[in-house]
DNA sequence: CGCCAGGTTGATTTCGCTCAAGCAATGTGG
DNA sequence: CCACATTGCTTGAGCGAAATCAACCTGGCG
């Protein structure tokens, strides 16, 4: 699985998110624009794209875009967080990469002009803009510094995807989760006032498994040894983490400066 | 390891190479230019790029980059075949991709305008064009189509690794030697009269371990007992297939179409 | 001649998968 | 309200693939 932040540090990078309350915002003006590949647009652009956006809610579980649909548009999200899946070859649905507002999804099926390879669901109540493919075509056209900051996104997922699979390798299923773990709590945890920290999981067992890699009975055995060494303790889908450091020295030798 | 080409098929996939005598060209009237992402250029801009370029020749194991130098320029590989090296977590170089005549190596870090990350080397006697950075920052500032066409190389590469991670989970390691066997045969080759084919391997057993992502023990075990099976006979970096079919066998039921 | 890099082989252990079975929470229909 | 599935997760036993550690070839080379 291939998880968009580099490597995560311990506490500093784990912050507690911002309660930003969305307006009724189409690109111009978008409070997440600052973070999305689109703030290289001028006014007059923004506008232009704007005409061929439409914003919609999703709920929980409710599916954005699926395997095998043409693409038409992009999806840029504006608040909660998507989940994206692929099936391998043996019809399992894997779970690739968790994507949070400012990102642009299903870009590489309209790059290829193609089906989408992957499927996108919300994974919390969430709002995501669709942007009509002839709108980023045609910014795309017009404007080179566009298809640069494409350019240097795909660049960076690359690279991002590049590192994940040599950690793959190289890492065991339990480390390669506590790293998830990491990611998972930088985005939906919050620190209590002990230090420690608490985190409801967006995702079933299941799903977590196939960001590891791993079966549903491995990632279960593996969050039992976790708790047998106090790392962390589960309970359904509510974590507590009372020392982060110690869980990241689980993989500390891997992730050394960030 | 991520392998540049989709799935090799059997036997149709496997070409003899022809046997191009190079000329003097830089850019304008280059061979291979028609597989390399500079095709959309225009006779003036294919000059101007022209004039930043140097057409080198690496012997076999000739270093064209290294890791941790300041990225300077792109290379677009003219004949022979290079391959791409990374350092993993314990120091060990991982060969990550092989490069042949038409590819640009060295735009990822362009792009983040930084140092190399991976290394290059020549595998075999190869002659590399050197274009520099303010060339191509030029030239994808102008014209929105040569972006377009890095982007849809880079989007293709970001599939080839994603599935690349995904077989990882799936295949066995002699299932993914097999599969790495194929895509060598495709380029390094050759059919005999009888329909068995030869290849001189251009990789060491300690680099091509480390593309299935396994020990070196590992690999001379797997060798052994497709040695054992009869798909396939090594002696030194001499391998011999007899039976093509046979050993796409091993993995066709992930490769399916191509 | 000794040395060394590249490669092979053997013994042992670890890890994670498969195949079950079991369990708790949640529906669902009568 | 009960009998019965269904879903999500956990636990156990056995097994196979590959890592690890270590010894040992083998050909080239000073």
């Amino acid at each position: 699985m291939f998880l968009q932040d580099g490597a995560s540090s311990a506490l500093a990078s784990v912050m507690a998110n911002g309660s930003s309350k969305p307006g009724p915002y189409i690109c111009a003006g978008c409070p997440v624009l600052c973070r999305a590949v689109w703030n290289a647009l001028s006014e007059e652009q923004l506008a232009f794209m704007s005409s061929g956006t439409k914003a919609r809610d999703f709920r929980r579980g409710e599916t954005v875009y699926a395997l095998g649909d043409a693409n038409k548009g992009v999806y840029c999200i504006s608040e909660g967080s998507l989940g994206v899946r692929k099936m391998d070859a043996e019809g399992n649905w894997i779970m690739l990469q968790l994507a949070y507002p400012g990102q642009t999804l299903g870009y590489r099926s309209f790059l290829r002009s193609g089906r989408h390879r992957t499927s996108a669901e919300a994974l919390e109540p969430s709002t995501v803009c669709y942007i009509k493919a002839d709108r980023v075509s045609k910014l795309l056209e017009r404007d080179p510094a566009l298809g640069l900051q494409f350019l240097q996104r795909a660049n960076h997922e690359l690279e991002t995807i590049q590192n994940a699979l040599m950690q793959n390798l190289a890492l065991t299923n339990r480390q390669f989760f506590v790293h998830v773990l990491m990611v998972l709590l930088k985005h939906h945890g919050s620190e209590n006032a002990d230090g420690s920290f608490s985190m409801q999981l967006p995702l079933s067992r299941g799903d977590l498994a196939s960001m590891v890699g791993a079966r549903q009975e491995t990632l279960s055995r593996i969050i039992k040894r976790l708790e047998a060494d106090g790392l962390a303790s589960f309970s359904g889908r509510q974590v507590h983490i009372a020392d982060v450091d110690a869980l990241f020295d689980e993989i500390s030798a891997y992730f050394p400066a960030l």
